[in-house]
DNA sequence: TAGATTGTTAATCGATTAACAATC
DNA sequence: TAGATTGTTAATCGATTAACAATC
């Protein structure tokens, strides 16, 4: 009965690609449209067809043959499955430049996303409001996290704070870190760290680039 | 001989998992040592032993049996392979939040990226200086980008621009684009566009999150 | 009805992991 | 030398893609 639990219900690529789906099908709604088939979602990306039907399987929104997918059935399942469906409270830790730039990012909550409050050591920074999120000294975070019961938080720190910063997080009770600090963290069991490296799209890029302007560099295979 | 144009010579999850090793093993340098383990390597990150061995093999490091890598010639190698030994030019499009952000991120250098201009359509911004980038008309753009041989754009326009702006950069000769703005868009065939998708990552944890703290709710198989 | 589209079941593809001989 | 570690070759695993019957 009970779901193993640390296995998603999903492979996780789709996971990743249900965001996009996600906007696509909200904006085809604002137009105004009611039906859209996995055919013409995937035209959209650099997807085929049968993996847009396949993902969108996992949600359990289910289409019509010959029609589609009804659209706002199709946003409200995905947004079931991935718990956007209520808005989760979040603190921001790091008010830095990284983490000013999420504070700024009104789309959080289309994703799910309530950043209710931002931490930050510097004496600067603290007591001031960035974009509608007050910050507040780190050490005030233990006891805010418990008394608004906040069990996720985004991590901006710079690197070398990642760790201690972190302890300071699940000694409060956070279950879930979005990690933007490059560095592994070290966490116990039962908390969730999502990793996100921007320099991996950038190493993509970049190589991609480097194959298209000077080919045939060191990348050939041995010879 | 040459190798086939737009393949890439190692698998995308090794790109992406290169710039994390590279980050581990300047630090290690920068802490005086001389060689590392691809046992150690893993063991800082969420990745088995044989992994590190196939990703660092496909940069041409090599290793020596009983020892590890050599620290500072497999930095090399990485920075070789991702196209990270010299920097490459590129432009910022849309000083917004999130453009803002990355543009006092100065990490990038260390990633092979220099963004050596800013552009923007407000007025307000135009004409400004942020974090030492100029920031200029968005008409100016192709001159400059012909003038400087600029060919690669971060954009991080607002998604209802990105389309219209993505055309001006492909007239202004740009080949790689950083995409930022959540919209697919429509290119050459020899232009490269890296997608980069927040939300995605945030998808994974809320999903996870979620799991952990309402088991059992839609996500079981079926009954 | 005819035909486009779904969803299921099977085949393919590619990345990860395992096993182990080679080696400093 | 003994033993840890590499790199190669093979096995496994999981995601993507293909094929096709079911259906509105």
């Amino acid at each position: 009965m009970a779901p193993s639990k640390n296995k998603p219900a999903a492979p996780l690529p789709t996971i990743r690609r249900l965001p996009a789906y996600l906007r696509l099908l909200r904006r085809h709604r604002n137009a105004g449209e009611q039906v859209i088939s996995g055919t013409t979602i995937a035209g959209e990306f650099q997807v085929e067809p049968i993996q847009v039907r396949k993902d969108l399987a996992c949600t359990g929104a289910a289409g019509k043959p010959r029609v589609g997918f009804e659209i706002e059935p199709t946003i409200e399942a995905i947004e079931k499955f991935l718990g956007w469906d209520n808005l989760t409270q979040a603190f921001l830790v790091g008010a830095g430049h990284l983490g000013s730039a999420l504070l700024g990012y009104e789309g959080f909550r289309r994703h799910g996303l309530e950043i209710v409050a931002g931490f930050d050591t510097d004496p600067a920074v603290v007591g001031r409001t960035i974009d509608g999120t007050e910050i507040f000294a780190l050490d005030r975070l233990a006891s805010l996290a418990r008394r608004m019961s906040v069990r996720v938080a985004v991590l901006t720190v710079p690197s070398t704070a990642a760790q201690e910063v972190t302890d300071l997080l699940v000694d409060a009770g956070i279950v879930g870190i979005w990690n933007f600090s490059g560095r592994k963290l070290a966490v116990p069991e039962d908390v969730i760290v999502q990793y996100e490296d921007l320099s991996a799209g950038l190493a993509v890029l970049t190589s991609r680039v480097n194959d298209l302007l000077h080919p045939s560099s060191t990348r050939d295979a041995k010879a």
